[in-house]
DNA sequence: CGTTACATTGAACATATTCAAAACGAGTGG
DNA sequence: CCACTCGTTTTGAATATGTTCAATGTAACG
């Protein structure tokens, strides 16, 4: 077992409390910075294939990314369906509030910083503080937009644009945490990409030539450089 | 014009408040039934192809279906992009409160009535009543988590399986509002299911013909028989 | 009836998958 | 430092799936 902190540190990057989704004025360990125990499972490391979370297990928290990456998955037939990748300052667990059941499972991409956030001390904070809960229905909402544009994505959108869209909202999910680059190292792998896009690693493999070719931009193995950002945006919208 | 509320007796199917996606305990009128002027707007009338909200209002309400049916969509380049269909006991809405805006436009397919809930009101509901809170808590996460389903579909389902999934969860969702029935008819048009499912009004009848010599169902015009309703849900769901 | 809008069918074409083979790259041992 | 291996990625050719365009059918309504 290596060093994970170390590991992190060098190759992954890290949000603030302030570029968070969640934001300072909601965060457990801010808002209950005299409760010890609660502060102790921030920034909590786990190493690249755990499984953070298990299908079905009941919902007593929900996990923020501080850094690295996390993927979201349902398992279909024995095989794993992937249905979300989780970056720096995104939570997990909003879509299983109703059931209070985890309805997937969470895998760690690579070695990762998680915070956690504890179901009942949060639905506590609701109660007492109109902030936190206008906070909690906008992230709700926020989510269910995203989602809602998600589905127009790939109900309309051929594999170039999928592939396109993926890439782009990378860099643009980085880049609304404060981390705006042209390099983006995808923490995932063709085939988790191509499980997740509904596509096939030969397909992806060809568009992401197909866009080298045009000058869009150089992929290395897991490193893309964005070289013509327009272009690529042009590429996952326009088409049809 | 015609006279709405027959139009709406005879061909459609409404909810009781019993069976509405909100819940009784949650609904305005139940709720505020001192308030005259939050009653008067349930249960209100609109007619086929009126527009109900544009895309970008302010959002003060939101929308439950108690009869008939609506849909959603946003224009790209001029052309509509639907990206919802609601029924009786859907509520719409619930992905704008982030904003304040309304990110799609509204359109009722058939006489409908809808009932207001003003969301002002909601969430002065939500500080005085834990119940309430939760209930909306539980709407929105049952939303993300519906949405994120639908992403899977469409992100790996080919048209076949669309079609099917798209006939099942309409005859479902009917279902769980208490209107159990093998026949269904169809609000929208042929355009309209194309359009949301991202496939050409040729595929959509080249499947459904296929259906019917799988004597799955029979399709005439906007009357839809099951006929093997397993065989349906397997032509939805088996397949790759 | 005849018009109009909507739905179905057919044939040619485009797009993505499948299967097979080759190339690459990180890690291991000589 | 080079060769070897395993797993991943890329490339190629054949096939399947869905679209496009054009023609035909059908149902609602004046």
């Amino acid at each position: 077992m290596q060093n994970i902190y170390k590991t992190i540190r060098s190759k992954s990057y890290s949000v603030s409390c302030e570029l968070c989704r969640i934001g300072p004025s909601i965060c457990i360990p801010k808002l209950l910075n005299n409760a010890l125990d609660t502060v102790v499972n921030c920034k909590h490391a786990v190493s690249k294939d755990e499984i953070i979370v298990n299908e079905g297990t009941a919902l007593d928290r929900f996990y923020i990314i501080n850094a690295g990456a996390l993927k979201t998955y349902i398992t279909v037939e024995g095989k794993e369906q992937i249905n979300g990748f989780y970056l720096p300052g995104d939570i997990i667990g909003l879509d299983s509030i109703h059931s209070l059941k985890y309805n997937c499972s969470v895998k760690a991409l690579t070695n990762s910083l998680i915070c956690e956030l504890k179901y009942e001390e949060l639905m506590t904070l609701v109660s007492q503080n109109t902030h936190v809960r206008d906070t909690l229905f906008k992230l709700m909402s926020e989510d269910i937009h995203d989602f809602k544009k998600l589905i127009l994505c790939f109900s309309q959108k051929n594999a170039e644009e999928r592939v396109g869209m993926f890439i782009y909202s990378l860099y643009s999910k980085y880049a609304r945490r404060g981390h705006v680059s042209l390099n983006i190292k995808l923490s995932m792998s063709r085939n988790d990409i191509a499980n997740y896009l509904g596509l096939t690693i030969e397909t992806i493999s060809r568009i992401l030539t197909r866009m080298q070719d045009l000058n869009i931009l150089t992929a290395r193995g897991k490193y893309i450089t964005i070289k013509n950002l327009p272009a690529l945006i042009k590429f996952a919208e326009y088409h049809k």
